[in-house]
RNA sequence: GCGGGAAUAGUGUAGUGGUCAUCACAGGGGCUUCCCAAGCCCUUAACCCGGGUUCGAAUCCCGGUUCCCGCACCA
């Protein structure tokens, strides 16, 4: 599965400084790594783009710990859901969940700890599904990590979602009690993933953006699409459809006019940031892929590779959370009465979508290198200054013209080793749209020439104090000079 | 976790027991008649970790770590 595409993001995200494998001088360690210098400019961009369409819906943003009590997830469920008991095969080796186990010999318990596990397996007669081998002992199976904090057992959050919910009344307050209510929150996430693949796809620590969006129940279509154009939407039968979302809603594909408008407002961000149009997809959730919490579930797919990548999850958390923290905590969770909220949820992975969007941006030149084709407002630097030679002035010019220019466009990088060509070619590679050409005009006429990223057109004579009129030079009127959209 | 394969400069690689570890690209410096990775010169830089066998190990053996493929797992 990790060939092509993937294969060569790695390549350059690790040459170029993107992302990289984390701790390698200790020889690595698996499911963890770091975005070097370009890809935390992206992610903060991609971060942005996210942001920006929400507090665009009035969302508010809260900011929780990463750590999180026992009782939490205990009341969200995930302490059930994400520790298994389990056994292994003393001869195969294989695992099995004991919850399926009993189940296939008609008992239908779900064993909380390893004596309860060993009394419900007492006497029955269990044997390896594959090799027929002697099943060992039962042992935990955790999918968070437990962290000990002075006796008190705590969890590093595998969701964003839940310092959310418990904020519920005070959140409620501060939005004088009005539904609907968004609420964002970005941050990491933990799992501890048996076996993490394919670089920042599948990691052990991951950064979410996470939106909870709360409902009056009674109220349908307090939002509700209007997006006019085709989407293909793959449904629990397994049928396609290329229609809008406000035809989908028509035709029952999708139930829920606000459900379905946080899928158009999922989209609308996926062409904010400059995702492929034609490698996405809505897929919903069969019913037996349903999360504990979810009554349905879009989730947003990017193809890579020649798969499908699950990068957001849209999914209807119903009134699940704040019934269960309600009788939990002892505290009313209502909005008024004895209603409770409905939560429609986009959660996405910001890792996934960076790599989808660095993969699909990558495209080869006829002369064989590669172009990362971002988005102006997504790319690292958005312009880079470079003299076209260093002599004869040229060099101390370019950087009188850079000391200016960064004080307007502070992303703006500069370059003057080697040979021009082979500068253009590395600003390509990383996907800086526009360069700054100085050149022996400037020294005489003060113009430089523009030149643009994927047509390799070239605007010349520019006065140099119109490339230093704007602050931000991606607002520069220059650019629209160029055929190609900006 | 299981099975198979792999790990050598920043990247991609050559090297099946014996000189200073090969080559290319990238990086740095310089020259050049300088606008799309041109050419020439100089230069930086690597055997995954730990044991063992051996006079001698990048090379053989054992363990570990990580990566890839498949299986299992994936709220």
């Amino acid at each position: 599965m990790l060939m092509g595409e993937m294969e060569d993001l790695i390549e350059l995200a690790k040459r170029r400084g993107f992302f990289w494998q984390s701790f390698s001088i200790y020889g690595g360690f698996s499911g963890l790594y770091d975005y070097g210098p370009l890809g935390s400019i992206i992610k903060e961009r991609v971060y942005r783009a996210w942001k920006d369409i929400y507090m665009g819906l009035g969302a508010i943003e809260i900011d929780t710990p990463s750590l999180t009590p026992d009782p939490v997830l205990k009341a969200s469920g995930h302490v059930d859901r994400f520790i298994d008991m389990a056994v292994a095969c003393t001869q195969c080796r294989t695992r099995y969940k004991i919850e399926s186990i009993l189940s296939d010999k008609g008992v239908d318990a779900v064993p909380q700890n390893v004596d309860e596990a060993r009394k419900l397996m007492d006497g029955l007669d269990l044997k390896c599904t594959r090799c027929g081998g002697k099943l060992g002992e039962p042992f935990e199976h955790h999918l968070m990590f437990m962290i000990d904090s002075q006796g008190e057992r705590m969890y590093a959050r595998p969701e964003t979602a839940q310092g959310i919910f418990v904020n519920f009344r005070l959140l409620k307050n501060y939005n004088r009690d009005r539904l609907p209510m968004i609420v964002i929150q970005q941050g990491k996430g933990y799992r501890n993933e048996i076996s993490p693949r394919q670089a920042i796809i599948r990691q052990k620590e991951f950064n979410m953006a996470e939106v909870e969006v709360f409902l009056d129940p009674d109220v349908n279509g307090a939002f509700t699409p209007t997006l006019q154009e085709e989407i293909h939407m793959h449904d629990m039968d397994g049928k396609d459809h290329f229609t809008t979302l406000p035809q989908a809603l028509e035709k029952n594909i999708i139930k829920s006019p606000d459900h379905a408008f946080f899928l158009e407002i999922t989209y609308r961000f996926a062409m904010d940031i400059g995702m492929d149009r034609e490698r996405l997809r809505f897929r919903q959730h069969r019913k037996d892929e349903l999360a504990h919490y979810s009554s349905d579930c879009w989730d947003l797919e990017a193809r890579i590779n020649d798969s499908w990548l699950e990068i957001t999850g849209i999914s209807d958390r119903g009134t699940y959370d704040l019934s269960r923290h309600h009788g939990a905590s002892g505290e009313k969770l209502y909005i008024d009465g004895t209603r409770f909220a409905r939560v429609i949820e986009p959660a996405s992975g910001i890792d996934r979508i960076i790599a989808s969007l660095l993969a699909s941006s990558m495209y080869k030149r006829e002369s064989g290198y590669s172009v990362l084709k971002l988005k102006p407002e997504i790319a690292p630097y958005p312009v880079a200054l470079l003299p076209l030679q260093k002599k004869d002035g040229l060099q101390e010019k370019a950087m009188e013209i850079y000391g200016k220019l960064k004080i307007l466009e502070p992303y703006a990088y500069y370059d003057d080793s080697g040979a021009i060509g082979r500068r253009y070619a590395r600003q390509d590679e990383i996907g800086t749209p526009y360069c700054i050409t100085v050149d022996y005009d400037t020294l005489e006429k003060d113009i430089v020439t523009i030149r643009e990223r994927d047509s390799m057109e070239q605007i010349r004579e520019v006065n140099v104090d119109q490339i230093l009129s704007t602050k931000g030079f991606l607002n520069n009127p220059v650019l629209q000079a160029f055929t190609v959209k900006k």
